[in-house]
DNA sequence: CCCTGATTCGC
DNA sequence: GCGAATCAGG
């Protein structure tokens, strides 16, 4: 594969976007993420940011240290045509409140469905409007995927009630080694804080 | 371990 | 110019 002006173009409007060069690399197609990267920099678009910022001081000495344990890298390849259109919709959402003031989404409700034994709930936490919002987008997205497609590396969050047809996971690609995705992650591990203490 | 971008350097 | 190998950090 070569750097074609259409590749070229998808790369900026991607890497502008925030897309990580892995994101890019797999969109692409044929390139690594290295590549991307590397184009990346000859194209001189290294920094996304590009405010007055004042350049650090990268001196970058480095040494080449003795090759000795060669790393192979971990190859899978698949790329079914998922139709994941690299958009930034605005995150705008309705967040209902409860009695307490507790934000509660539509996703939120969703997941409490059958009263059922389901994974890691936050109960009455407070949880990051932010975050349930990242969620509500997330599962527009999702990858929707059954109990039997479910791996170390995907999404385990159920979405829907069990006992429904419509029940499914969350199936986005797993944070480091948690068991949901970033944005799932945001609502299942949240440190208990409603707990303050009221006098009464 | 997973991932990220940054850099080097042989091709 | 290209990108694998490597480095460095999260």
């Amino acid at each position: 594969m070569s750097w074609t002006d259409e590749r070229v173009e998808t790369l900026k409007k991607m890497w502008g976007e925030g897309q990580s060069a892995s994101q890019i690399a797999k969109e692409l197609g044929g390139v690594t993420r290295n590549a991307v990267i590397g184009k990346v920099h000859r194209l001189g678009l290294s920094n996304r940011a590009g405010s007055g910022a004042s350049a650090p001081a990268k001196p970058a000495a480095k040494e080449k240290v003795a090759p000795s344990a060669p790393k192979m890298e971990t190859k899978a390849a698949i790329k079914p045509k998922a139709p994941v259109k690299a958009s930034v919709p605005a995150i705008k959402e309705e967040v209902l409140l409860d009695e307490n003031g507790i934000p509660i989404s539509a996703a939120r409700r969703a997941i409490i469905p059958a009263g059922q034994p389901l994974p890691p709930q936050p109960s009455a936490n407070e949880i990051s409007p932010e975050a349930l919002a990242k969620v509500n987008e997330v599962e527009k997205t999702a990858k929707k995927i059954s109990l039997m497609e479910l791996t170390e590396k995907t999404c385990k969050w159920p979405v829907g009630d069990p006992a429904t047809p419509d029940f499914w996971f969350c199936g986005l690609p797993v944070q480091s080694g948690k068991p949901y995705c970033e944005a799932h992650v945001g609502v299942a591990f949240q440190p208990m804080s409603s707990r303050r203490d009221r006098r009464r």
